[in-house]
Order: C-alpha cells, then sequence, then structure tokens
RNA sequence: AGGGGAAUGGUGUAAUGGUAACACGUGGGUCUCCAAAACCUUUGUUGAGGGUUCGAGUCCUUCUUCCCCUG
C-alpha cells in the first residue's frame, strides 16, 4: 500500500492568473509544471494561447505544451496517457491550465481510451442527423441505448453520435460503463482555482485580447496559414486563430473580428467557470494577497528537498 | 429656420387596428475521446402626454429626441 502521489492543480478561467501563480509555486517547491490547456500543446501557437514565455519555460522544467503540429489532431484520452507519464515521473507535478475535461482525465480514472474512436462511424452518423433530422438519429440512440438517450438532448447531436459509436464498437451501451467518482482518482488532488468578480473577469479577458493583438496575433495566425494548417483543424478552432482567419481572407474587418474574440473568449470563460464550480475538491482563491497563497499550495511539502523524498 | 423621415428589451430588427415576436447579448446549466468544442435554459421592450376605437406598436394630435434634404 503506497500513499498516492500528490498533484498540485492550478485551474480557474482564461485570464484569471494560472501562469502567474504556478512560476513562483513551482520554483518554490522544485517542481515542474504540466501544461492541461487544450492550445497550449500546439507548436507555432504562443500568443493567442498566452503560452508561458520562453524565459518562464525556462525557469521552470515545463512538459507538454508545444509538442503537436497544429495539423494534428488530439483527444482527451491521450491526454491523459500522456499527462500520467509525466506525473509519475516527476517529483513534484503542477497541473496548470483551465481545460476542465483534461483535469477530469486524470482526477476520474475515466477509462476514455477504453472505446476508441471511428471517423467512418462518426461520419455516417452525422449524415443521419445532416439528411434526416436530430431527433432520427436521436431516435436511433433510444433503440440502441435508452438510458443514453434519454440523458441526452435530441439537439446534442455530437454525443449523440458518440453513444452511437461506442454501441456499436463494442456492442454494449455507453451507459453501461461505470461512472468512477473522485475516490477512485489515482493521484492525491490539491485543487486551486483562481476567482474574480465577473466584471474583472472580463475586463482583464478585453485587456488581453488587446495585448494579443499588439504582440502580433495577427501574425501568427497568418504564418500558420503560410504553413499550411487548413481551417478546420484543431487547432484552428482555438479563440483568437478562427476569428482572425476572415480577416486575412478580406471577409471580416478586423475591429469585428477583436470584438468576436472578446465575446467568445468571455462565453469560453463562463462555460469553464460551470465547470470549475461544480468541482467540490476545487479551493477557491483569489490573487489578492499572493503571498500567503504561494504559502497555502506549498503547505505540507516543507520545502524542495524534502520534496525529493518519500512523503509519509 | 423650412421640408421630409424615424422613435419597439442592453443592441439590431419584426408585428392586415385584435395574445408584442425573432436574433444577438445578459444570467443559469450540461459534459463518459474534437472540449478554446458541442448542447440546454432564463431574462427583459412599444419615448412622453392627449384623442379616435369594443380594442392602438399600428390611426389623429401636441411635445421631446435623432437622421436626411434645403438654406
Amino acid at each position: 500500500m503506497t500513499k498516492k502521489k500528490r498533484v498540485i492543480a492550478i485551474v480557474g478561467p482564461t485570464a484569471s492568473g494560472k501562469t502567474a501563480l504556478s512560476l513562483p509555486v513551482a520554483k518554490k517547491l522544485g517542481g515542474d509544471i504540466l501544461c492541461m490547456d487544450s492550445m497550449q500543446i500546439y507548436k507555432y501557437m504562443d500568443i493567442g494561447t498566452a503560452k508561458p514565455t520562453p524565459a518562464e519555460q525556462a525557469a521552470v522544467p515545463h512538459h507538454l505544451h508545444s509538442f503537436l503540429e497544429p495539423e494534428e489532431t488530439f483527444s482527451v484520452s491521450q491526454y491523459a496517457s500522456l499527462a500520467r507519464q509525466v506525473i509519475d515521473r516527476v517529483e513534484v507535478p503542477i497541473l496548470v491550465g483551465g481545460t476542465g475535461m483534461y483535469l477530469q482525465s486524470l482526477s476520474l480514472p475515466m477509462d476514455y481510451g477504453a472505446v476508441g474512436g471511428d471517423e467512418g462511424i462518426r461520419k455516417k452518423y452525422h449524415e443521419i442527423a445532416d439528411t434526416q433530422g436530430a431527433e432520427a438519429l436521436h431516435d436511433l440512440l433510444k433503440q440502441a441505448d435508452p438510458l443514453s438517450a434519454a440523458r441526452l438532448h435530441p439537439n446534442d447531436v455530437r454525443r449523440v453520435v458518440r453513444a452511437l459509436e461506442v454501441f456499436e464498437l463494442t456492442g454494449s451501451p455507453l451507459s453501461a460503463q461505470k461512472m468512477p467518482g473522485p475516490q477512485d482518482a489515482p493521484y492525491d488532488f490539491q485543487i486551486y482555482a483562481l476567482s474574480w468578480p465577473r466584471e474583472t473577469l472580463y475586463a482583464r479577458i478585453d485587456r488581453r485580447v488587446d495585448e494579443m493583438m499588439k504582440d502580433g496575433l495577427l501574425e501568427e495566425v497568418k504564418s500558420l496559414r503560410a504553413r499550411g494548417v487548413p481551417a478546420d483543424a484543431q487547432s484552428m478552432q482555438g479563440l483568437g486563430y478562427k476569428e482572425l482567419l476572415p480577416v486575412l481572407d478580406g471577409t471580416m474587418a478586423l475591429p469585428d473580428a477583436v470584438n468576436l474574440i472578446k465575446l467568445r473568449t468571455r462565453h469560453f470563460a463562463k462555460r469553464q467557470l460551470t465547470w470549475f464550480n461544480r468541482d467540490e475538491r476545487i479551493h477557491w482563491r483569489t490573487l489578492d494577497r499572493l503571498e500567503p497563497l504561494i504559502e497555502e499550495i506549498c503547505a505540507g511539502y516543507e520545502n524542495a528537498d524534502a520534496a525529493l523524498q518519500p512523503i509519509g
């Protein structure tokens, strides 16, 4: 019986200051920072994803940033297996990012990889939805997996397709898979989220988008397109990227695109908050007093040297 | 100054004199392999006064504000 490994996670909505908090914590503990962000994993996407700067990444060991080509697709299960490898190999893992589902894939042992994806099957069902309507697709699911059908709204085509895909691939319904709880987590999680009044957060978002534009986000998007990254690539769905492509094409005015980025980023932040709000393990903190917060997060590790020794 | 036009939720629009609607936004929520994705849901409106009418966003009238044209 070995004690579960301790893992620190610093989460929160976009532009809440996760990076700024994670660096001093990692330095103090001699820890390693793991990217938990579905867009920072891509190469050449630095400005729009608000990646830690090269200097920041040099100051503390960073993992899982910028390892994917922008043309590549990626999935939650791939993330979970890569991240686990790093967590297991590193002394003090510190997960930093705002992708709630990535956190879930690590903190609940959801076996996402158990049933793989099949592009052909997905395409087939999407076509049914397109030609016969979402209701017709949902009716198919009612036959195959009534429990999942009851849980999913007919318009939620994406999840209806996945449920049908799982059924077709395995012959048993998605709803038959057992849902693990937090107690099944493979690690001992210590999760902190950064909290701001809504108005302040939105103002921070607006300011950050303006800064990204000043820092050359449009150039970044331009060079990605010049590399031949297609507009429908997963990476190009990132905020700030999909909105600027029409500007390069001349079909949208730049100020309109910038406003759209701000709007969608606010929507995104709201969804992130909904996700994290229901996770009862999370400790919500403000960034008002940075030092005490760093102390709190590091408490229990004693110091970097102690962290190198087996705990407990 | 004269002439013309327009005023409807936070914004943009709709409504043969007959229950004021739609989109976006705002707020809340969902999440079993695309998650910076996808999806669900809530909220709130006829510029002010008078008149006609069984009944007015709609017709008449006064005022206010805005836009266009002429000077």
